[in-house]
DNA sequence: ATGAAAGCGCTAACAA
DNA sequence: TTGTTAGCGCTTTCAT
């Protein structure tokens, strides 16, 4: 066993002084040439590493950031960590992950635990509960402490910190009306995530897009819940309702459940109906048919909400300068949609 | 800005010296019921949360763990991070998670970066790159210092630790047995990860299943790749040359193709071809058909490695009692296979 | 029951 | 050029 080295023992087996190697360990100009050569060299076949911990304690900063992630299965989620983790790498931050499982209380333990020194600054998306419960006092005494926080996806209007999302409204805005271009005249609406706001805000585009266009939207081919129970139940009984040529699904749940139904009830895709998807994770590019899908440009979400957040680690901005950042979105034109034709 | 207090200016505020101060929030029997109550209220109206870096320093524990991850994309990984993540946050680890992207040298520098203080211990999965370089000095240099190590699902035999992994012949084994039990004769075998040992393993099982049952194995059937640029092409000629009514893919991506290339040639699953596949992802289950697949258990390998590692680290067990942990798998059955009806 | 002091590994101001 | 010392926030031993 070839035991870690420290400062202290190099010092003494060379029979210099403390500060000595420290300084020359940092190659100061205080030292000269010929000890730092010897304290250098003596380091390196010791194989010297000096302690990170020790280093945050004296600077104040750990150089490491926290993420919070809601569900790391998701596919989004795991899309933004990667793009957090590429900047954080190039910039030389760590991260320490932590998953909330959609928990509030898991989210207030895993948060305070860290913001005692282990972390500089947070980057964090809110659990599915704490949503629910509009409890978001524990990210403002995090705030308070001076601990920056950059907030991804769902966001809270109650936390005053910068934030990167995505706009939900504008996208689901344009998908609704893909649809309608494509000469869909029953176009339903199909959402399990009703208890988050991006939910809420897409079920706002899907009815801004029909009203815009001279279309009442009609409660029955609307279905908006927070899980999946009872939703496969419900796409039938709206299925026998009326006959539906276009359906946007705002999750990949509902998009995996509608396909699966349609499939059941021999309706082809995009033949007799048309479907869109949000988020555009594996599902909708290798089904069958692939799905047309608005795509979210998940690492680029989390690469902004990194860049911003080291921003102001390193004072670049202020801590009060808070800002929202918006992320673009693409409609991907796939197979399970009908090329379009009618001109607006 | 309500800054964190120490226990430092929590002594200075309150008139008594520093470590009764800390003796009193450590509640010391030393220290009078009245002081501690004073003391321990002030701090909680002052919002006092210890400071984890000093603690760290001290104990020389840092209770965080290092998770190495190739590809969080992969959600075979994502499913092994969420068991270890169970785990760990249940006897109170942190983990930093870092991501190498398959990358020899990212893998080396993350592991040196945090092996001097900033972690415990390590739960790591080789890169591609490592695997094909065969350079693994820096695991074993991390252990010589006394870092303890697990290896999960890609392993390696020079590296002397902890590991977690898939019975991966044997799984193969009795995905390609299945498929011959369920009439099929002739049967490919379609692998992207050849680079891998476990991509090598699975290739051995299957070829062992069909020795075993008298079959020989057909090298125009058998497509071993390092990634799938060639991949549909290879598969349309192998589907020319010989009516082909059973395919074993090892990976996701190998599955997604070929499940496209008949859509496209207009094969029906499983009438014509029967399919099974490998890891059981979100495509398997919602792909259409649904996949016959192997269930590899990711959250159970990921939950394996961090209690081991943990055991290590709370000194249950010695650091040089190293065992090697197979995970089981399972066979899912689902609509891309035949019934089975031939008994052995 | 309380406090002084040393030390975890390191840096930095100051002294020699 | 090198060394001494104090200090980062905390625990712990040893006095008082």
């Amino acid at each position: 066993m070839n035991k870690r080295i420290t400062i202290k023992q190099i010092a003494k087996a060379l029979h210099v002084s403390i500060s000595t190697v420290s300084k020359a360990l940092n190659d100061s100009y205080e030292i000269s040439e010929e000890t730092k050569q010897k304290i250098q060299q003596y380091a390196k076949e010791h194989n010297y590493k000096p302690n990170t911990l020790a280093l945050s304690l004296q600077n104040k900063k750990t150089k490491t950031i926290g993420i919070i992630i809601p569900n790391i299965l998701n596919h989004f989620f795991a899309k933004i960590l990667r793009g957090i983790e590429t900047v954080c790498a190039e910039k030389g931050y760590n991260i320490i992950t932590c998953i909330t499982n959609e928990s509030y209380q898991k989210e207030v333990n895993t948060m305070n635990m860290l913001s005692n020194g282990t972390i500089d600054g947070f980057i964090a998306c809110l659990s599915e509960e704490t949503l629910k419960l509009q409890k978001v006092d524990h990210f403002n005494d995090i705030l308070n402490e001076g601990t920056p926080i950059v907030l991804y996806d769902r966001a809270h209007k109650d936390i005053k910190c910068d934030k990167v999302v995505t706009d939900n409204i504008k996208s689901a805005y344009k998908a609704t009306r893909f649809l309608m271009k494509s000469e869909c005249k029953n176009i339903a609406f199909i959402s399990t995530i009703e208890s988050l706001n991006v939910g809420k805000f897409r079920a706002q585009g899907y009815i801004k897009a029909l009203t815009k266009y001279g279309v009442v939207p009609d409660e029955n081919l609307i279905i908006r819940l927070e899980n999946n129970k009872t939703l496969k139940e419900r796409i039938n009984k709206m299925l026998d309702y009326k006959s539906v040529d276009g359906i946007f699904t705002v999750d990949e749940m509902s998009d995996a459940i509608v396909t699966q139904v349609l499939n059941e009830r021999k309706i082809r895709i995009p033949e007799d109906i048309s479907i869109i998807g949000f988020t555009n994770g594996i599902l909708s590019k290798h089904g069958s048919p692939p799905l047309t899908a608005v795509n979210q440009f998940g690492e680029e979400i989390g690469e902004t909400a990194a860049k911003r957040l080291i921003e102001k680690l390193e004072n670049k901005v202020d801590f009060n300068d808070i800002k929202t950042e918006i992320i673009r979105t693409e409609l991907i034109e796939r197979g399970s949609t009908k090329k379009m034709f009618i001109k607006f």
